[in-house]
DNA sequence: ATTTTACATTACCAATTGGATATATAACCA
DNA sequence: TGGTTATATATCCAATTGGTAATGTAAAAT
């Protein structure tokens, strides 16, 4: 499993990361704000955000003892991408209703 | 890793397992269908498609010897709209671009 | 009735994963 | 200098995963 995409499906796979990643969608975070939130230890933390980084969902820079993670956004781009593929599938009812509402409209032409 | 957005991501982080649900993006197939494009023996595509069933991402009815699978909607929405989360960080380069064109029209107003 | 087809289940194995504790490193602070 | 803060690394462990070969089962086909 060692291509991109499964890298990064992988890494999405935990609640953990899940929510580390989520928090990054608002901006910067160092090691300690990500791992706040959450009852582990200080070494798990950091083995989550490895698996983070290793699939290049997130970067780490350096200041002082921090290091200050920010989120990478070609993984989570190549996974909207591979999503796509399902369009046609998870077009929701709200979608087809409101192509359906468009058929009875009283003067439903196309055009 | 009991929650169901966990399982299917779980599921998909696997390439055997995506080709499988891209290949059930078109529509149903049985077992053995799932499995002839791989070099795999016969119980690892039961495995691989027992995972997608856990997941939710497929269902199998009975058909003689047969257990057509087909894809279920409900995690690749849900999937979905976990992603939407990352709008903002995923919108591309193409999206800015048309925008920025959109300003550029010799005509340039709104409506 | 027997064989074949399609699939599931079992038992086993090596590798990976998610957690813990304990220890190391490195920069800041007093 | 010594202590504290932020983070990493090293072990260790149990559970999970992805694969295999062997066997079981149920329906179809001959």
């Amino acid at each position: 499993m060692t291509d991109a995409l499964s890298l990064t499906l992988a890494a999405l796979a935990d609640p953990t990361r899940r929510a580390m990643v989520l928090r990054l969608s608002q901006g910067v975070a160092t090691v300690s704000d990500l791992g706040a939130p959450f009852a582990l230890s200080q070494p798990a933390i950091s083995k989550h955000i490895k698996v983070l980084e290793r699939a290049g969902l997130i970067s780490r820079s350096k200041a002082a003892q921090f290091r200050p993670c920010r989120l990478e956004r070609a993984p989570l781009v190549q996974l909207t991408d591979f999503m796509d593929h399902f369009r046609q599938v998870t077009e929701n009812q709200m979608d087809h209703l409101e192509s359906y509402l468009a058929t009875l409209q009283p003067n439903g032409d196309s055009k």
